[in-house]
DNA sequence: ATATGTGCAAACGATTTGCGCCTTT
DNA sequence: AAAGGCGCAAATCGTTTGCACATAT
């Protein structure tokens, strides 16, 4: 469901941008396709050093910079502080957040989708963009 | 429409949690009550500069920090770089931003908030809060 | 060859904190 | 008098940047 699963794809994509397609790039982005979450900068350099000690988190955080400004790269927020990075090309979804764990869920509600634009609509305004955050804790099914 | 509108209602919220109501936190309190935006912290500090220059930077963040914490103030991010702050109490609301012009419109919509509580529970878990802003540009009326 | 990217260390902006003094309770 | 708050400067944290060298095109 995917948009860009492969290293390949990622790589023409830097291509056809214009974006060098360098071996620092190649490993944050192998880095971010098996990511099963949303890592941080630091997280992801953290990741990095097994295998790639030499990167710096200068160039972690100047590559997310230039794919998220290449539209190739998602940033969040979620109020931790410092920012989250995931490949975009996926679906559109919003984020559930687990208060206590503090795991990550996706998901996509057509309806809130267009009621956000309803709503923009009536204060006057076209949507351009938005940012959906639920913070939640797990219904214990054995309570 | 708003909960708190008085000074005196503030101080009075403040004993009851045993927060000293001093002279700074008042000076802050009154911005607060008559700022039309949602400040940041260095915002506050600037306008409190006129009639309060001894007071610094640190205690306004500082008694940000308390008033958030007692549930008197509400932060906000807006992806700016820094908090924004608002006096609780009001209803609850979310924010439209002026994409161009970085305006806050606030808006509350019962169908949404319903919505969000729906998608939680179809996810296994229970809502304890939210972060919706729309980003938008202003349709012209006249264009 | 040229433009771009990278590592390192220093710079940055927002926020927090240690400490000695001051003010509310 | 005791507890908590304040100002100041220094510290911290996430992120950016200047510079000299390295690499992709």
């Amino acid at each position: 469901m995917e948009g860009m699963v492969s290293l390949e794809a990622l790589a023409e994509a830097f291509k056809s941008r214009g974006i060098k397609v360098t071996e620092q790039r190649k490993a944050i982005c192998r880095e971010l396709l098996q990511a099963e979450n949303h890592p941080s900068a630091v997280q992801l350099h953290a990741r990095l050093a097994d295998h790639h000690p030499h990167i710096s988190l200068a160039t972690v955080y100047r590559t997310m910079r230039t794919l998220c400004d290449a539209g190739i790269v998602e940033e969040h927020d979620f109020g931790a502080g410092c920012g989250h990075y995931e490949l975009a090309g996926g679906s559109h979804h919003d984020h559930l957040i687990d208060a206590e764990s503090g795991a990550v869920v996706e998901f996509c509600d057509p309806e809130i989708e267009r009621l956000q634009e309803a709503i923009a609509e009536r204060l006057g305004y076209r949507l351009i963009g938005h940012r959906l955050e639920l913070y939640g804790v797990r219904i214990d099914e054995i309570s």
